[in-house]
DNA sequence: CACCATGTTCCTTG
DNA sequence: CCAAGGAACATGGT
């Protein structure tokens, strides 16, 4: 579920929804997955203070939150892994199994569900500093762009997906990006042209804004009962006409038809990951 | 049983 | 310093 569009759309539900609440305790189930490490530091670290502000950076989500007796401020950071959940539930409704970490706040809780406790809450904020371009802030402009690329001999694929670079994009989004800005995912950054640059910049931008639009029209479904239909947890392929099934041109369709030119959708590996794209338009 | 999975970090090797 | 490759983390879906 979780790249900068996914991360976009459950930032902007909170929001409202979690402003100037108090948190009255903290249970840790999963030690693992806060930061510090140990349980006691991480409970007395936020409980008792108000949530002020949600924000995102890339793939975290970035709490603001005032100490008690309002002196000072408090940053708490939310990654969600390959599979973590957020959300808010009325206080003492049935929890799912993989409950990592749940906030007691006035009459409800925000839940943190992760089946493979990939994601972490963290009160420390040094994960931000290695955070590279943010691509819906206006400092992400082709030429900064440009910039970034000219100094990787890395694939483009893996190139566009390494944080430190560009910050948000994902395994998914990146291939849906390349192939929409017809660019092989091989290609070495550093070679890519003048126009293919603009293409990629034009269509990270398009793509990224589409899912959050996407996101953002789709009724959420948070708890037991959410179904989660792959990359969001929110909305039914059923329900939703252009739904998930329509929104994605590559990932996950190995040997399905280009929607642009019908050949044939190839899956490859690259870094490690697999890597979706059209060889005719792709080329 | 096998293989794959929206992510990050750490390690080794070149 | 850069890049590549592998392993680890832990569970679920097909």
């Amino acid at each position: 579920m979780p790249e900068l569009p996914e991360v976009e759309v459950l930032v902007r539900h909170l929001r409202p929804l979690l402003r100037r609440r108090k948190v009255l305790s903290v249970t840790v189930n999963r030690p693992k997955v806060v930061r510090p490490d140990s349980v006691l530091s991480f409970r007395e670290g936020v409980v008792n203070h108000s949530f002020e502000t949600v924000d995102r950076r890339g793939k975290y989500l970035v709490f603001q939150l005032l100490k008690p007796g309002r002196q000072g401020r408090l940053t708490m950071l939310g990654h969600l892994g390959m599979a973590g959940r957020l959300y808010l539930q009325p206080t003492g409704s049935p929890l799912p199994k993989h409950t990592a970490v749940i906030l007691q706040l006035d009459g409800v809780e925000l839940v943190f569900e992760d089946p493979r406790y990939f994601g972490r809450l963290s009160l420390s904020t040094s994960a931000l500093e290695k955070l590279g371009l943010e691509p819906l802030s206006p400092e992400f402009t082709q030429a900064a762009l440009s910039r970034l690329l000219a100094s990787s001999r890395l694939p483009i694929k893996p190139a566009l997906m390494s944080q430190p670079r560009i910050a948000g994009i994902g395994n998914i989004y990146a291939s849906e990006i390349l192939h929409r800005a017809l660019i092989s995912p091989f290609l070495p950054a550093n070679v890519l042209t003048r126009s293919q640059i603009g293409r990629l910049h034009r269509a990270t931008l398009f793509i990224l804004r589409e899912a959050v639009r996407f996101g953002s029209t789709v009724p959420l479904a948070f708890g037991q009962d959410g179904t989660r239909n792959g990359l969001f947890y929110y909305g039914q392929a059923t329900s939703a006409p252009s739904g998930y099934e329509e929104r994605l041109s590559v990932y996950d369709r190995k040997n399905l038809p280009c929607s642009r030119c019908g050949d044939l959708i190839q899956r490859v590996e690259q870094a490690g990951r697999s890597t979706y794209y059209c060889p005719t338009c792709q080329s």
